[in-house]
DNA sequence: TTCAATTCCTACTAAATTACTATGAATAGT
DNA sequence: ACTATTCATAGTAATTTAGTAGGAATTGAA
């Protein structure tokens, strides 16, 4: 059970951006690849989810970028975790095959333990990771 | 983020066992591999993870097989999943090399996460996963 | 002491997933 | 029109997971 990069790289640049908030204008990617040591390409992938899932928005063109689209007390952990790593459900046995079939003892388990997952992560906003006040 | 098969088999070997108990009886992998479906050469592998970190014994021979070696209200699923889920351990960015190296955001992160998790997991006996009381 | 039943050990392999790389179209501003 | 940027999607290499396979070691019973 293990965290993806692109967990740690969504939060590499949900940290920045949430560096930049206060100037209200966008970082392009090339400057979020410098920052994090991620390349752009890879980058630009992660940040999509994070734009779909609303936390961040886009323009293009010249002076273009990403922000965040609140601020970032109000922005967690958990939803960037969420937005970027598609798995944060620990197990697809909810929907799709079990060698059990229905009477699985882990099944519940694995529901308790996302939520709890997800309540915790949800207590830390962007700005409190950014000052490792965890 | 998820959980291997092994930490779902692990689970499941650990329930028949604890159903198993007050016999004080072995019971083998042949019998282990119906009761959960899973084959027994796979089961041989994981409960070898269990038995290396001593939460189950084993004895070979005729009428040989494996029991817990606690009471089934003294296992925890946490002591289950970290013995068999190799990589319980979220992330391994606290040994290995990060592209951030020292200044990680993430680093403390995944570490207090990581006692979230076990804290929880450590809350739940054997005894009350069989009986789904979670 | 031999035999059968079992665990134990370790190497191998196929499938899936992850972590990128690559190409180019679409759009916004000047 | 031109340039700087995001957006969309396809491909690929490396790693991990999930399982197979073969046989050695041990135990108990006849």
């Amino acid at each position: 059970m293990k965290m993806s990069s692109k967990a740690r790289y969504g939060l590499y640049v949900a940290v920045e951006l949430a560096k930049n908030y206060k100037s209200d204008e966008y970082l392009n990617v090339a400057t979020l690849s410098q920052a994090t040591g991620v390349t752009e390409k890879y980058l630009e992938q992660i940040i999509a989810l994070m734009k779909k899932s609303g936390i961040v928005s886009a323009t293009r063109g010249a002076a273009g970028g990403y922000k965040l689209t609140a601020c970032p007390e109000d922005i967690t952990v958990g939803q960037v975790l969420r937005a970027v790593e598609d798995n944060l459900e620990i197990v697809d046995c909810l929907h799709s095959e079990c060698s059990q079939r229905g009477k699985c003892v882990a099944r519940n388990l694995w529901g308790k333990l996302y939520d709890n997952i997800n309540s915790y992560l949800d207590t830390i906003s962007l700005t409190k990771l950014a000052e490792d006040d965890i």
